[in-house]
RNA sequence: GGGUGUUUAGCUCAGUUGGUAGAGCGGCAGCCUUACAAGCUGUAGGUCGCAGGUUCGACCCCUGCAACACCCACCA
């Protein structure tokens, strides 16, 4: 074996045999357990959230099959209409091709052409992940299956009244020209300005105080141009004359009422606000009450259309403000101009200043979907892990608004809808169906709506969809709902939600009964990663390495704002000087794992992951041990268990007690830490020390180490199973060669069951024999290191003190304790004894000598036990404080008081013989 | 303007019904001890953000405050 561990030279070759195996299938026995991927964009590559995330599934999944499980996990990729629409879009026009110039059916068949050639990236990074996922199952949200689900959906929505078409004001994208859902804009503070403009009043009407204007106030002054009314507030003293009188609006021909709402907020501004309907939400909610007309002066793009006066057609929207305001200067209507900040809505994928804009659209009525999904939340049908993120569900839930689902793209659902001649509306599933359903004659002219639906529409529908729905197949039948979600807080409303609302209305019950909500992974600085920020890492990159040169390429390629690179080659060179040194996928699995404590982001931090690597290391090395010493030995036959072999035994029930207890609660991180301890602290550190001495000692009996070496394997053969859901390359590669000399079969720990605590037996006299074992060896190590006793010295440790249990400990233990401790003689004192000068350590009630004769400075050791004395007065003197508190001896519970009287005394039994030791030092000296 | 989360060792984080504050990394000292220097042994380091309260007893429960982070929201 080699001395250590190369994860290459395993992980690709181990994946490749376990799918071409098919054991990520469902073995069509035992209890469903199903999880979906949220699929990621088919235009995406793995970043550190989908790793992340994925491995909690797989670790979820693995331990589910381990288990007995029928386990299913699925996956596939999202078309995400703009974001895949907008990157051809891109590569069209690298080669000069505009989307107008070929046209809509050509543009969909370049789309398609593009994902065929590069749309499976993801997937071969997801294997490299090792995630167990079952390919043959592999869905895609454009596929044809899929897509008629997403029809049915829709024309039975529609079919019930949930889905209407209607003119409304919607978030507008000017740049992608197409209306997208509030979620999907994205609002930050900015530092504008804002204008105000006076407003001539008309027919000679004046304000209070005798001016002939009224001056409003506004961010956004080429919207003045639709312009309908100027509203104050009702109780507004100042404006009352005011009200139903008119105003003449600067730059057109206009006249526009002043009309009362309580929307105004007299304290702002000067009180008076001016009204367009049609690009500002606030203001097209007054109209509305108003009745007022609604100007739009916007075309598709934001340039102003007809609808404004001649002067300023044809402008776009920030040109058209620089006009407007110049006009009114130099009509001497500006009253001032005053720096202010405002929130400025911009598009999430094109970051473009998003304009209210008045279009035909549909809707889903979301009132009738929100009611059961936040019902079945409340009734704890579904339950998010952590719970705090129920609120967040319900808060957005209680105050959801009507869903705009059309997009003016080509890539995506294209509804199901038809219009006539008359511009009368058709929903079927074909077109076909839209003749028979609503008796129209084949003469009769139909075309075919040119919107498609939004990507969270279809998504929404995952977990059914890809079982087979509408059609009840067997699959849907078995694996719905799924048991658990594994996803990111920030897809909460834009996917969780939707998939709660979409699968009860369709599948009357929950899409999964949990909700794990996993924490962002953030850089070391606790910054969010991003291509613009360039502090995104690729897992792959921490997998296989990469050097500095490569990542600085990586990271400054292609930047929207290419004058960032420079700062961002500083920060990469500061960071990782030397690159990134491959860690193999099992180390970052593992610290995957630890990371995902509960609710809270993840720092992602290469050091962390480097003592995974390490612990992988160690378990390569514990296996090379192990095999060392039981390769080639007979195996078989009478065997004796010794102590330390109860004991390891125990503990790994303890562990695996543990281990079984963080799965089921999601708390992968507690998971992770049991089974690095138990491997490291328990199993390296003092089982496999423990084995040494009986397995190097020629006079041991063949039972004996027979045992040992039975038991070496066994523990080491259950902690490689109860690891392989996080760690699944190394356990395997390292249970291939264990399992055999074990006599247990199989190709692969994959598909060997999982370790199970009741199969071990609890030893609570072993666990304590190890324990004092411990506890003494420690002491002397104690001694070795403060009094710079050399590590080869062997000792004499002399006993005093204790009761019958450390005499019956010493007597199971004197042989490993010697050898554990490099001690050549133990010797007990009796009470009355005099021992020689020596260095103490006190365990429990027992004193532990070791004789200076020479070995130690007695100085050194005087202070050295003051410091010991010192830290037990203080301990001491808050314990007699807690007991002297008449209120605690009287209120605590019976056993607590017993239980600090107990340890007074035994701190002040080990303060008497500490300073009596001092004392007979003092004399030496 | 509302809401949520976080605040524990130099750093990153655990701390499961209130009863002796833990780990990893880093630091320091010593070790090539026949699995492992990606290692071994020892060791230092914390008035648990601040101020109150409840309690015999608070990192933990309650109130207030502060800082940081995030989410939602129509103030022109």
């Amino acid at each position: 074996m080699e001395s250590s561990f190369d994860p290459h030279a395993l992980e690709q070759s181990l994946y490749r045999e376990w799918e071409q195996a098919g054991y990520f299938e469902p073995t069509g026995n035992g209890k469903p357990y199903c999880i979906m991927i949220p699929p990621p964009n088919v235009t995406g590559s793995l970043h550190m959230g989908h790793a992340f995330q994925h491995t909690l599934m797989d670790t979820l999944i693995r331990y589910r099959r381990m288990k007995g499980d029928n386990a299913l996990w699925q996956a596939g990729t999202d078309h995400a209409g703009i974001s895949t629409q907008m990157l051809v879009e891109r590569q069209l026009n690298g080669r000069g091709i505009s989307k107008a110039d070929i046209g809509r059916d050509a543009f969909v068949e370049k789309v398609w052409e593009w994902k065929a050639a590069s749309g499976g990236r993801i997937s071969e990074q997801m294997r490299r992940m090792g995630s167990s996922i079952d390919w043959s199952r592999e869905r895609f949200t454009m596929d044809e299956g899929f897509s008629r689900a997403v029809r049915e959906a829709f024309v039975r929505l529609y079919d019930e009244g949930l889905i209407y078409r209607g003119r409304r004001l919607v978030n507008w994208d000017p740049q992608l020209k197409t209306a997208i859902s509030d979620l999907e804009v994205e609002s930050n503070e900015e530092q504008g300005s804002l204008w105000h403009f006076r407003y001539p009043l008309a027919d000679g009407a004046r304000t209070a105080e005798g001016r002939d204007f009224i001056v409003v106030a506004t961010t956004r002054p080429e919207t003045m141009l639709g312009d309908t009314a100027v509203a104050v507030h009702p109780d507004d003293a100042r404006y009352s004359g005011l009200v139903g009188k008119r105003v003449r609006l600067p730059l057109t021909d206009r006249e526009i009422p002043i009309i009362a709402d309580t929307y105004v907020d007299p304290a702002f501004g000067s009180g008076c606000v001016k009204i367009t309907p049609a690009h500002d939400f606030n203001d097209y909610a007054v109209g509305q009450r108003h009745d007022l007309p609604m100007i739009n002066i916007f075309t598709v793009d934001a340039h102003i259309n007809d609808a404004a006066p001649a002067a300023y057609r044809g402008l776009d929207r920030a040109e058209a403000r620089k006009r407007v305001v110049a006009d009114l200067t130099s009509v001497g209507l500006i009253e001032k101009i005053e720096d202010h900040k405002l929130m400025v809505p911009r598009g999430d994928r094109s970051d473009a200043i998003i304009e209210p804009l008045l279009t035909d659209q549909w809707f889903v009525a979301i009132d009738a979907l929100a009611k059961p999904a936040i019902e079945a939340v409340q009734r704890g049908d579904i339950e998010f892990v952590p719970k705090q993120y129920e609120n967040l569900y319900f808060a957005w839930m209680r105050d959801i608004r009507d869903w705009c689902i059309s997009r003016q793209q080509w890539w995506g659902h294209r509804i199901p809808a038809w219009y006539d001649a008359e511009g009368t509306i058709y929903v079927a599933r074909d077109e076909a169906e839209v003749r028979r359903k609503y008796n129209l004659a084949d003469n009769v002219a139909l075309r075919a709506e040119e919107d498609v639906l939004e990507t969270w529409f279809s998504s929404a529908m995952w977990t059914f969809g890809t079982l087979g729905w509408p059609e009840k197949t067997r699959e849907l039948e078995m694996y719905h709902p799924t048991d658990v979600l594994v996803t990111g807080h920030d897809i909460i409303f834009f996917w969780v939600a939707r998939m709660i609302m979409m699968t009860l209305h369709f599948m009357g019950e929950v899409p999964f009964r949990k909700v794990h909500i996993t924490g962002l992974v953030r850089d070391a600085e606790g910054q969010k990663m991003s291509k613009t920020r360039g502090n995104g890492l690729d897992p792959l990159d921490v997998v296989d390495g990469i050097s500095l040169t490569d990542l600085i390429t990586k990271r400054t390629e292609g930047l929207m704002q290419p004058q960032m690179a420079k700062a961002i080659e500083k920060a990469t060179r500061r960071d990782f000087p030397d690159g990134i040194p491959s860690y193999g996928t099992d180390a970052l699995r593992f610290a995957y794992c630890a990371f995902a404590s509960t609710g809270r982001d993840v720092r992602f931090d290469l050091k962390r992951i480097e003592g995974y690597r390490n612990f992988c290391n160690k378990l390569w090395n514990a296996t090379k041990f192990v095999l060392m010493n039981t390769e080639g030995a007979n195996l078989s036959g009478p065997a004796e268990e010794t102590l330390a072999d109860r004991w390891i035994g125990s503990r790994l029930r303890r562990m695996l007690n543990e281990a079984e207890r963080a799965i089921e609660s999601y708390r992968f991180d507690l998971l992770a830490n049991v089974i690095y301890d138990f491997a490291w602290h328990e199993y390296c550190d003092w089982y496999l020390e423990l084995t040494k001495p009986l397995l190097w000692d020629e006079g041991a009996s063949a039972e004996v180490q027979r045992g040992t070496r039975r038991s070496l394997l066994k523990v080491l053969e259950m902690l490689l199973r109860a690891a392989h859901p996080i760690i699944p390359f190394i356990t395997d590669a390292l249970w291939r060669r264990v399992a055999p000399l074990n006599g247990i079969a199989g190709e692969t720990i994959m598909v060997a069951p999982y370790p199970e605590a009741a199969d071990l037996t609890n030893d609570p006299f072993a666990e304590a024999a190890i324990e004092w074992l411990k506890g003494v060896v420690l002491a002397v190590r104690t001694i070795r290191g403060e009094m710079n006793i050399k590590p080869g010295q062997t000792l004499t440790l002399l006993l005093q003190g204790g009761g019958n249990a450390d005499r019956e400990r010493l007597t199971a233990t004197e042989s490993l304790l010697k050898r554990m401790a490099k001690l050549e003689r133990v010797e007990w004192l009796a009470d009355g004894d005099e021992p020689p000068p020596a260095a103490m350590q006190i365990v429990g009630e027992l004193k532990l000598m070791v004789p200076l004769a020479g070995l130690i400075d007695v100085a050194a050791e005087r202070a050295r036990l003051e410091k010991e004395i010192a830290r037990r007065r203080q301990e001491l003197a808050r314990i007699e404080s807690k007991l002297g508190n008449a209120g605690f001896v009287a209120k605590a519970p019976a056993d607590v008081v017993a239980k600090e009287r107990e340890r007074a005394a035994e701190i002040q039994n080990a303060i008497d013989t500490l300073t009596t030791q001092q004392a007979a030092l003092e004399s030496l000296a």
